[in-house]
DNA sequence: CCTACCGATCGGTAGG
DNA sequence: CCTACCGATCGGTAGG
């Protein structure tokens, strides 16, 4: 056994932050994790806190770029919607503790970062509203109201973090072509 | 301002434990909420894993009720579908703290009753699984696999806990009804 | 329902 | 990364 990196750090954090939530989770309990007492995960990072807008960050850019990506990519609406939800679904399915304590730990975040990632959810979740909102007025999906569209497409790609299992029955791909399917279907 | 009953507290517990989790609210907040004193709490309760059992049991009974209620009514598989989803929001849109923390805390209750929470849930997914095969095998649902189906309708309704406010633009049942669509066009 | 309290555990620090 | 520790807070109890 080697020694640990804050890297390592950040990672079991956000394994048993997904798991047990913030409050669920001393840090002896991140000690044991990692072998170590939990008065020694200071040498690696500042707080408790600290563990978790870091955790939280990252999981925050990889949705923020997935926008960005698919906004600056090409195609149809239809086309686009479609790739924002493999690319949501990848994401996830690749990153299920940083996703999970994104989606469910973020209200335990001091208030600045909170709101730093509030904001930066909204950026997102309008993102995918514009996309829908085209989709809707060009006609491939039938007219009803965008946000609340937004929201039932989000929450079916959301829920992968609770159910999700790699070695499970489908494929994370497999399982994104239904969720494309579903969501695309079900819109229009 | 009058005594509190059992009741009141088993109801406050629900608020704060939807808010900012079981592990998130301490006896003494929850006292606070109530204007008390957390030790005065344990005068109406047996202790704070008690009220956990307390309001998750609750909100499982409800979700059992509906798949009862769902199958025994007639009505062709694609109107039950219909019923279910309807019945689903009903619950969540008038018990969000309770479906809030049945859906989000239940991982925290002692071994016993989580074991008895979870089978619950496993029967009422298998319910509306059911009736979802039955759409796919009748025909209007297109050729898919039912379980997916299954956790993807589940995942539109579940997120309800995480969004809807009373006070919203839509009303429950507009939002229900949008749900009902999404849901069923999504999986034909 | 409060007063007064308990042992256990929490996040965190000093010093090596 | 450990030893040795700190004050604060936790769930909970005895007695009224």
């Amino acid at each position: 056994m080697t020694t640990r990196s804050r890297e390592d750090v950040v990672q079991a954090a956000g394994r048993l932050f997904a798991l047990r939530g913030f409050h669920g989770t001393s840090m002896r309990d991140l000690g044991d994790e990692l072998g170590l007492l939990g008065s020694s995960l200071y040498s690696h990072v500042e707080s408790k806190e600290q563990l978790l807008v870091e955790v939280i960050q990252r999981g925050a850019v990889l949705f923020q770029s997935l926008a960005d990506e698919v906004s600056a990519g090409g195609g149809a609406p239809e086309k686009k919607v479609a790739d924002l939800v493999r690319g949501h679904a990848a994401i996830i399915t690749s990153h299920q503790d940083m996703s999970a304590t994104f989606l469910n730990e973020a209200r335990f975040l001091p208030d600045r970062e909170r709101r730093a990632i509030v904001d930066m959810r909204d950026r997102y979740e309008s993102t995918v509203r514009g996309l829908i909102s085209e989709a809707i007025g060009n006609g491939p999906f039938r007219d009803q109201d965008p946000a609340l569209a937004t929201i039932m497409a989000l929450s079916v790609l959301n829920a992968l973090t609770r159910w999700f299992r790699a070695d499970g029955r489908q494929s994370a791909e497999e399982i994104a072509e239904a969720m494309v399917e579903f969501i695309i279907e079900g819109l229009k």
